[in-house]
DNA sequence: TAAAATATAATTGTCGACAATTTATCTTGA
DNA sequence: TCAAGATAAATTGTCGACAATTATATTTTA
């Protein structure tokens, strides 16, 4: 198949296990974000012994999911708007220019699959209801192919395999499942478009522009909270 | 002081000191790239548990300066052309916003610094000698404090706590004091007064071109390298 | 009463040993 | 002689216990 990350590999040991499982409920919030980690406490939890279960918070915190101090402990990392922001910002430098090396380096097989792909969610009921569907799996998978596409094993590490556990947790948290469904769509069949044309430039602009879309969007709620708020002082 | 790194905090556990000492003799090449990792063999010579080890060669792993697989072993990551300019690439993007967010973000006071700094290292004899102090050391400094000054936590964290070690890596292991040392220095003056004058646009710009112009620079002598290869196969 | 100092409890860091898996060596058979 | 399988050695993963540090509760003192 095309477009898998090779650098994920199965969960062997029963520290990989375990570290799916919080990664899970992080992001979900299961557990709160913020909250203080117990080891003790989750290593009963878990059945497992406090040395297996320091190995899975270890590749927690290399996905930035918990922050560590020496002698103090752990937490759960929790959700600003300004990290939310941040990453909005982070992602689109990341993912302008994997998306500008995929115009570059993405095989002829590889944009067909991925024009397929756009077809599939285009046909797909959940789109033309305007359902969340396309927004939450559809969209992720499109960004996570797209970077893949850019055969850059660097690249494909920061974001897929550390980013964007982050953002799914942003997405869980604030419940992002905004009316861009439509418009993403669109936006994301003319970045295929500058992809097919091989035109780099293009398509890093596109993606750039599709990502600060998003933040711009979050920002003016924000906005408008805040504006909200302050004439209820009065 | 001006634009220092808050998320780095001093080595307290020994687990952190045996870090920074193995990152040392691997960014050096003491620990060859690319060789096995015999963790009963290092928990001996440091005098430490297989335990703490374990825990260094996670805070390895994080920077991306040794690799894990599962049930085998952790191996130097080793420095290949390719690794290297995607390295070049990744730095391309996240250093380029890095800039823009600088100029949007950094304080008058720490713009002020920098312009310091850099009419220093301009009456820096090394400089004018075209020695390899301001490429080494100066060039190094000089982005890290441009990242720092994007006040992006997100952005810091990544380059400068992660992707920089291997940049510092690859400079060693390949001997690079390319002597754009001068043309450099002119490079990064443009880039503050962008800075200065808050133009993001062009910082970013300007940033993106001048580490896409040492890319080149390698681009270029590999491909000199491979030249000369095939003449002498016939 | 409030603040500082002390004592207690709990948590994290480190250690050595055992279990599970992989790698190397040796044996066997074609 | 070479390949395949069995055996032995070495390495990694996991466990429970102890030491060092931090957080909490108690006592003391102004």
């Amino acid at each position: 198949m095309f477009l898998q990350n090779p650098s994920k590999q199965a969960a062997v040991t029963t520290a990989d296990k375990v570290f799916e499982q919080l990664q899970h409920a992080i992001v979900e919030g299961d557990m709160a974000a913020g909250s203080k980690i117990s080891e003790p406490e989750l290593a009963k939890r878990y059945e497992i012994s406090r040395s297996t279960l320091r190995e899975a918070l270890n590749r927690l915190e290399k996905c930035h999911l918990i922050e560590r101090k020496a002698n103090v402990g752990s937490r759960v990392v929790d959700c600003t708007i300004e990290g939310l922001l941040e990453l909005y910002i982070t992602r689109e430098a990341l993912e302008g220019m994997a998306c500008r090396q995929a115009a570059i380096n993405m095989t002829d097989e590889e944009i067909a699959y991925m024009q397929n792909m756009l077809a599939k969610h285009a046909g797909d009921k959940a789109l033309q209801d305007g359902v969340s569907y396309y927004q939450e799996e559809g969209d992720v998978d499109f960004h996570y192919k797209v970077i893949l596409g850019s055969h850059n094993q660097q690249l494909i590490n920061l974001i897929c395999d550390q980013l964007y556990h982050l953002v799914r947790m942003y997405r869980c948290q604030f419940g992002m499942h905004s009316p861009r469904a439509t418009r993403a769509f669109t936006e994301h069949s003319n970045i295929i478009q500058a992809i097919c044309d091989r035109d780099g430039e293009l398509a890093e602009l596109l993606m750039r522009r599709h990502i600060a879309a998003s933040r711009k969007n979050i920002e003016n709620k924000i906005a408008l909270q805040k504006a909200a708020q302050k004439s209820e002082e009065h």
